[in-house]
DNA sequence: GCCCACCCTGTCCACCGGTCCAATAGGCTT
DNA sequence: AAGCCTATTGGACCGGTGGACAGGGTGGGC
């Protein structure tokens, strides 16, 4: 059975985790045993606290809940090591769903700071040289691919076509087969597609 | 019960993978159902194909396994959304166990390169932060942005609304307010604002 | 207390977007 | 010549989308 250890200066939501998990135990420093998932809500953050209690317990993932998430907070929590990050108000079932993801070996984060994290760290780690990346422009004829710019410009189908001097119909046509090719079922998800390609294209009409 | 679909180019390890999950599906093609969790076994990884995917199955974890794992790989697949690597050799507990974390909204990584895009992330975050957050993001309540992110990945209104647990209705209401703030008209040139600083509104007229 | 911002939901409706059914015409390969 | 791809357009259909009215609930500030 999993056994679940919060860590907290004051004595608050204690009901809730409790619901979440019946056989949590509450405390105000992590001393001790050694938990399965140790819950961290100890406000405000202490920076040294928190990492002599991470490198403490090696192996343990180590949640922090926050009562109103800060962004910046939640990244010095990961910086020392914490394996999630979450608000302290949260229901029973998230709760249990993030202890879930990282006794499994998971970051849990939430899916804002997740995809941040996830583009910084890319960022951080490509750097410079975005590669090759194939961008599947290649894929389309001209005209669906002046088509599919135009449309990742923000165009709305009538204003491609006005562009292209085509019939909006023929823009349905092409945008049909590019989300055909591209294998995408909407205009978005082609943008998102085509998202990582420079576009330093030129159209021309 | 979860659904596992594995994608892959040519059918290797399938009795391995069907031993993690024996009502695992293999496919050479993304196509048709919505599994739980998508295996991307495709290799060599071309990122047009991943992406499109990873877009087209808004919501659903995909996993890229590869049969030597190279960091820069893994960093292309986390930068296309992917929510974990893995060793497509690794054992059959293993990948339960990033099954499970994933679809609790973890992120999976293996213990190495977890940690280095965590520092990396940090580095990026906390180091030299000069202005790199989003402009737009800033100026919607924490459920806009939510919402605009979902819709930023692809996802319609009505799996917006199953994956934040609201109605339909209110996902609008969320994007409509997004939509005011940012002064964009719709959700393709909403994506475009949050993503591109340089936005050339010259034919929008 | 009252006001306000935020969150959530509802109905109605015009429009847009994507796909189905076609057709015509030019260029290219076989 | 036959066959295929590309480009172009038409009509019709229907679901998704966005705006325009509504409202109700909560929590914080004055």
């Amino acid at each position: 059975m999993t056994k679940h250890v919060f860590i907290t200066s004051k004595g608050q939501l204690q009901a809730r985790w409790k619901s979440a998990f019946p056989d949590a135990v509450v405390r105000t420093e992590p001393g001790g045993d050694r938990p399965d998932v140790l819950w961290w809500a100890n406000v405000p953050l202490s920076s040294a606290e928190l990492s002599s209690a991470i490198a403490a317990l090696p192996g343990v993932p180590v949640v922090v809940l926050s009562p109103e998430p800060v962004q910046e907070d939640a990244m010095h929590a990961i910086a020392l090591g914490a394996r999630g990050y979450c608000h302290s108000h949260a229901t029973p079932g998230m709760l249990q769903q993030v202890a879930v993801a990282v006794t499994h070996g998971g970051l849990w984060l939430g899916p804002e700071l997740m995809s941040r994290v996830m583009g910084a760290a890319s960022e951080r780690l490509l750097g410079e040289h975005p590669s090759d990346v194939d961008p599947g422009l290649d894929l389309l004829t001209p005209r669906e691919r002046a088509v599919a710019l135009e449309v990742a410009r923000g165009a709305t189908n009538k204003e491609a076509a006005r562009r292209l001097d085509i019939t909006e119909r023929t823009v349905k046509a092409h945008l049909g087969a590019a989300f055909e090719k591209l294998g995408v079922r909407d205009r978005l998800q082609l943008v998102l597609a085509l998202k990582y390609v420079p576009v330093d294209v030129d159209h021309a009409a």
